[in-house]
DNA sequence: TATGAATGAGAGTTCATTCAT
DNA sequence: AATGAATGAACTCTCATTCAT
């Protein structure tokens, strides 16, 4: 709780950083409670201010909630985004936007839970979502890119069916490479949130790399060991 | 709409059907509207009743939801899984009990519209999820015994290196493989439900098969050639 | 005040006995503090139930609001209309008309006032006052048809310019009568309800016959002394 | 809009010219909206300052609106009263007070908008109306001047019930018929804002017109065709 | 068994007013 | 003189739950 004590002096703040404040408060409220249980009254408290405060500086609750999620992708891809762009090994790139899914961290842990609770609380409302796709979708964005980089150096093949059957050289489609990591990166998140034994972020990115071999034909060298302990 | 007409007389029920009546009205009103936008208002509309008779039979509306989730569970997988589990070759095991998540029917995309906001809307409370948790997973512990079986058998191989480089026959966790694919398919169908384009549930079947290919060296013959069109 | 005793027993009334409770109570709100200040919470005490079974029974403030003008109108020119359109004798049939509007009575002093107040608070509503315009101008409709009767049976006559110059028979034209005599019992009627200072219920019934005096040419006898006492 | 452009440096203003900027701005968003939806922030926004500017300047909102209406009214009857005042012709100087009140302008729509509003807001704040009634009434008070001048003149004479007994030459109440004449024209401008089809700027002067005819015997010459007129 | 009127806490939002700057 | 961030009470409306019938 970062709630002031009832009866504190009212601090002015300009209106950016208590927006910024306020924002901070939500993302809270949102990881211990979850979306569906953020209300205005509870976002005031966790902010130590009014609820006047607040909806004098949002015009509604779910902006603040877009807000936070803006803001929690920009926190957490940002930096990420921008390095693995600079980035020339493609397969290096790679691991850079990998490895941050899966890092065993709080801020991750927490990145997570408030990722799916805001799908599935816009999944009903696709006009809210469209409005904010784009800037929520960087990391798959940038997947692509990657991707695309490292069939055109040759050092990704596809390898959607290696070891089945002698198919040739088979094109990748960086689209359908991004959208398949996304949704399985996505659906063990979801896994991991639900608290599955012995499911943690380290065997998840694992699974990540053994995944990436197959599409692209990466290896999976350095933490080879962690994908095939049993669970 | 299953609504009684107005003015019908209102027969008494025996205690279970009338919990099944109210039980199938909820799951329609989910399906329309999403678990976050059902009140008991609605179930009881539906089901043609007044909300005393729906509060008689059930003590909450989160109860409501917990059978709507079992009720979708059995009659959805039931079947199914009986007959893998009386299947003896286990490739054609695994066929039959992967094939139904992406049918391309009404009932698979009502399936998982329950299923994701089910899942969303209870992460925030384990003790729930437990107590459904058992009831829940049948699909994912057939899937257990068939990968068991096929891995006893030697039909299937542990291919999470295939093509990458030259491992020996590692040993195949069941556990570990069926917890990823039902990461996989919540993911994608997770993906299918917010409507990304082009992703129809044909083209995730072919996901999922290469995906199996990849784990447990299964051909995808098939319907191999879906698996590869751009999307 | 009728508002039960807190905590006193929950009472079941059948709805449309509680609906004419919560009317009758939202009425008595409107006559004490006005449309402008009658609200949920206001209404609710006033009736003695909680603001859950206001809403239970109403869905929305305003459509209590129109139910209280529909009443009041109802209940103020319902018999009179009724008795008025049965009177053969026009003259008689006016005089039964006009002069309940400013009898000397408690209910005649709160008739004005929530229509005084209605009409202001829905005049920015046109579509509004469309809706329950036909319920409520039933006085005014009958006036047409008397007057219409009147001038018929040669009972009535122009008097527009009597005594100014000399015209011969106008024609009389009922709905402008009836418009002028609305307009002109409406002005008054605010008048007193804004205290004026010796503008009596009775003052305003003799300036009413004087304004029909003129129009239709009625002898204005009965109360013809007090038109002209002093203010 | 009068609202400054945003970003203008706000000048300093004297006191009574920033009063009275914020009065002219509260007097557009009345006539655009209505009292009832006038707020101190649309008041701030229209005068093209901040809200504490406001509520520096005035000590409530509704000092503010009575404030408009006293502007309103000198401004709307101001140089009227004066030129009614020096005119010696009882019947002119009826005749210009009285043909203001319905000239077919957009200014006399506006003063009875707000005046019809204000009127209904104030009828039941009785202290607030009596601290302006004085101000408010000047064209009531300049009425009883002209009637007492007519009268005493022997211009004016009752022809209360002329054309229907022979009465003698009653004495003329001046205050009793600038009330009257005072209630009917707000009467009719309420039933023109409310839109009665027909009814006309130019047909609500004509009634004025044949009612001043019998009540003063001032003949309605100029215009007298158009009060016989069908609606 | 079944009903549905009644409840009251809690939701988001509005807004006149306060006051530190 | 002017600002505008901050306040909190009050608003309407929703809804799961209770319980007398």
């Amino acid at each position: 709780m970062t709630a002031a004590a009832p009866g504190a002096p009212r601090v002015r703040q300009r209106p950016e950083v208590r927006r910024a404040m306020i924002v901070e408060a939500a993302r809270a409220v949102i990881v211990r409670n979850g979306v569906g249980a953020t209300g205005l009254r509870d976002i005031a408290a966790e902010a130590g201010v009014s609820v006047g405060t607040v909806t004098y500086h949002f015009g509604s609750v779910a902006e603040i909630l877009n807000e936070v999620v803006v803001l929690e992708t920009e926190r957490f891809y940002g930096a990420i985004v921008i390095a693995v762009d600079a980035e020339p090994d493609p397969v290096e790139a790679l691991r850079m936007l990998v490895a941050p899914l899966f890092g065993d961290t709080e801020q991750v842990r927490q990145h997570w839970r408030i990722w799916s609770d805001y799908w599935t609380a816009v999944a009903r409302r696709p006009e809210v979502a469209a409005e904010y796709a784009e800037r929520i979708r960087v990391w798959e964005a940038c997947l692509v890119r990657v991707i695309r980089r490292g069939a055109d150096a040759g050092v990704f093949r596809s390898g959607a069916d290696a070891g089945v059957f002698r198919s040739g050289a088979l094109p990748i489609d960086p689209d359908t490479v991004a959208l398949k990591l996304a949704a399985y990166s996505d659906g063990v998140a979801t896994q991991i949130a639900q608290g599955v034994p012995g499911l943690t972020n380290t065997v998840a990115l694992s699974w990540m790399w053994t995944f990436l071999a197959h599409e692209l034909g990466v290896p999976a060298v350095e933490i080879a060991g962690t994908g095939h302990q049993h669970l």
